[in-house]
DNA sequence: TCCACTAACACGTTTGAATTGA
DNA sequence: ATCAATTCAAACGTGTTAGTGG
């Protein structure tokens, strides 16, 4: 039977745990629950509506399908292999799914990560794969954004949702977005539905699903012969090499014959020896080479027509109603017409521990590769409460003179908060890209329930949520490619004026850095790519009469000074679903990541680039804080983004059997603060807005958006 | 020598622009 | 002039294969 995982780490990562949970027991409860009772009523959501089928909680009944888990099905009886390449490979099959038990009028952003299964590095042997070696140092954890998100549940329900467009690539300097993995590696797809506005404080109604036969083993080169037969007669791109295909063995095997025999007539012609050249032609002629090619082939199986059965997994998600999507949704519904992302809460810094009644399919052809039953039993989530990074972080918010915007005004001075603003979605069609395909799921066969993670954290603390430097790793623009951004990771600590100064020369001279405390938790916000009036925005104690429904920022007239920031908003003609106020985030909470933002383009770079590498832990290219040039309208519009931020959840298969793998060559992947990746494309008027847009233009396969969620430690 | 990886290749698909006709 | 249908070309996706390097 197939089973699905949720995995509600991020559950554990946001401040709102604190804030709303009013029966959770806070492992570090002083800084969060002084938050709270410090935040104004005035920003607390109003206690939920009963009876209010409007109110449907978004953690009842939320169902995911896996629609072609028929196909999946398939590769993983055999094994599945997934090419990865420098350049980025998509996956096939492709993750193909039916969300239902969504809110309608609440905005959701789905994402996609992959995760290994376990520490082991295999190969193909006699028909087999088998465990050789540990597996290789953790990689970037990137995820992929849905490019629909954020979207309503509507919108996510009307259609087959499609992760056709993720791409993996072995490219561990990979400037493109795409998920890095290793070759010979396994790994699990995991999918996350995220309220939109609970990515305001990050975490929250967060749910994740795995599916099993999803599992897949990356290769260069396809091992198995009956995998390149089932992605032959699966994959319409892959038509050509059917047996009827031009580009079959057998034709390019007579193409190879021909192409011999031209050589030998040159040659025959030049030795004059007519004989032989004849008798060469003859032997080669397309009529035999054709049988002879035939007779070599083995038959391919009928394979499933391309592409995607109808046969689905249903996962229901049975995750208890958590108390912050209970509060406010009407009260937020009635105030927010933008959705505001907040990094603030830190996604990774929850810990904790949760059951699942998780079980494999039993179709899996790894032989030694361990199911991951035991592995799903206890997942690592980072805990919220983790005191051993004191440092908090700076999040900067984005500005916005959206009066719409929750309150992100925090009671806590030095609470600091990162928010994405949503633009407004283009009218009606915008919420249904055209890309999407029609829904073509079948009732669900299988059912997959999970139990509500634990509220105790009982798994070890990570080697810091919040790492002494978050890596800056410069994103060249990729101006060519529309579907492959370049997204410039903003670096969040350790302000550095060179790396300023280098961000700059890759073209991003609004390229904006945020203090992330990495230090002294400072108190107020920097923005260096706004002006000088927003560059610094402190958040004291925020009156009643100060709690906008949009981010309050002291020194900042929404109004006036956002004048021209509106100005870059597109109209709203869409019903925007609620957003709350803004708990802010715990002051002793460590938010792993910083967000940068810019400001309109005439603002002068004022970066304070900072250079958040952190040497000691990391291998990887320095990530540089960019800018997300969301207050230039006139600037091309690109698809994609990137953002870099720790591990959004916890590993997989953390506690892994040491006995099946041979020992990993690492220690076990921690968990990596969060970064995230400003949009390096100056073009981009607003952050996410590319989101709204499946296509731009010309042949356009946009490579969504990603969240690289580490700053890895290399081992 | 083996193995993993890469780039080039050919073929098919997808997509949007250009063209044509009503 | 407008719109829809058709055609075309470029870009992309795919597996194969020869070559490379450790």
């Amino acid at each position: 039977m197939l089973s699905v995982e949720m995995y509600p780490g991020l559950t554990h990562q946001r401040m709102g745990d604190c804030f709303y949970r009013g029966e959770r027991v806070c492992t570090f409860p002083s800084a969060c629950d002084m938050a709270a009772k410090a935040l104004p009523q005035r920003l607390l959501p109003p206690p939920a509506i009963p009876n209010n089928p409007a109110a449907k909680s978004p953690t009842s009944e939320v169902k995911v399908e896996l629609e072609n888990a028929h196909l999946w099905k398939q590769f993983s009886s055999v094994g599945t292999e997934m090419i990865i390449t420098k350049k980025g490979r998509r996956m096939f099959p492709g993750l193909r799914l039916k969300l239902s038990g969504l809110n309608p009028s609440l905005r959701y952003i789905l994402l996609l990560d992959i995760v290994p299964l376990d520490n082991a590095r295999y190969r193909f042997q006699g028909g087999g794969w088998q465990a050789v070696g540990g597996a290789e140092a953790k990689l970037p954890d990137r995820v992929f954004i849905h490019p629909d998100s954020p979207a309503t549940g509507a919108h996510w329900q009307s259609r087959t949702v499609s992760f056709h467009c993720a791409k993996l690539t072995n490219n561990t300097l990979d400037s493109q977005g795409h998920i890095i993995l290793h070759s010979l590696h396994r790994y699990q797809p995991r999918v996350h539905l995220i309220e939109a506005r609970d990515v305001l404080r990050w975490g929250g109604a967060q749910r994740s699903f795995v599916f099993p036969e999803t599992q897949f083993l990356t290769v260069t080169a396809y091992q198995n012969n009956k995998i390149t037969e089932l992605k032959i007669n699966s994959n319409p791109f892959a038509k050509g090499f059917r047996e009827d295909g031009m580009n079959s063995k057998k034709q390019r095997d007579a193409r190879l014959k021909r192409k011999v025999s031209v050589v030998a007539d040159t040659l025959d012609i030049a030795n004059c020896d007519a004989c032989d050249s004849a008798e060469l032609r003859a032997a080669t002629s397309s009529a035999d080479l054709q049988a002879l090619a035939l007779a070599s082939l083995p038959r391919l199986p009928d394979g499933p027509p391309c592409g995607f059965g109808a046969d689905g997994a249903s996962y229901r998600d049975t995750l208890v109603q958590e108390h912050p999507l209970d509060l406010g949704q009407d009260f937020m519904a009635s105030q927010i017409s933008d959705i505001g992302i907040s990094m603030a809460d830190g996604m990774q810094d929850a810990r904790g521990t949760y059951t699942s009644t998780f079980s494999t399919t039993s179709c899996s052809s790894f032989p030694s590769a361990p199911l991951p039953q035991s592995s799903f039993s206890t997942l690592p989530v980072r805990d919220s409460s983790d005191a051993s990074i004191p440092q908090p972080i700076d999040y900067p918010s984005i500005l916005t003179s959206s009066p719409a915007l929750p309150s992100s005004s925090s009671s806590t001075p030095s609470l600091h908060q990162t928010s994405f603003t949503f633009p407004t979605p283009p009218p009606s069609n915008s919420s249904s890209p055209q890309s999407l395909l029609s829904s073509t799921s079948s009732p669900c066969d299988d059912t997959y329930h999970t139990i509500p993670e634990a509220e105790d954290s009982s798994f070890p603390a990570p080697p810091s949520a919040c790492p002494p430097g978050l890596q800056a790793e410069p994103f060249p623009n990729s101006s060519v490619d529309q579907c492959a951004p370049a997204w410039i990771h903003p670096s969040v600590l350790n302000p550095d004026p060179a790396t300023a100064q280098h961000l700059h020369n890759y073209g991003h001279p609004q390229a904006a850095a945020l203090p992330c405390s990495h230090g002294a938790p400072p108190a107020s916000f920097a923005f260096p790519a706004v002006p000088p009036h927003m560059q610094n925005l402190s958040f004291p104690n925020v009156s009643p009469a100060s709690a906008h429904h949009a981010l309050h920022l002291p020194n900042l007239s929404h109004q006036a000074q956002g004048s021209s920031l509106a100005a870059s908003f597109p109209p709203s003609s869409f019903t925007h679903p609620s957003s709350s106020s803004l708990p802010h985030p715990h002051s002793s909470f460590q938010p792993p990541s910083c967000l940068a933002v810019s400001s309109a383009p005439s603002v002068p770079p004022t970066a304070h680039h900072q250079n958040l590498r952190n040497p000691s832990t990391s291998s990887y290219p320095p990530v540089e804080m960019a800018a997300i040039s969301q207050f230039n309208p006139a600037a091309p519009y690109r698809p994609e983004r990137v953002l870099h931020h720790p591990s959004l959840l916890p590993q997989l298969d953390p506690s892994l059997p040491s006995s099946t793998p041979p020992p990993a060559l690492y220690p076990a992947f921690p968990s990596y603060p969060l970064r995230l990746c400003q949009d390096p494309h100056t073009s981009l008027s607003i952050p996410f807005r590319h989101l709204y847009r499946q296509h731009q233009h010309g042949h356009a396969h946009p490579q969504a958006p990603y969240l690289d969620m580490s700053s890895r430690a290399v081992f």
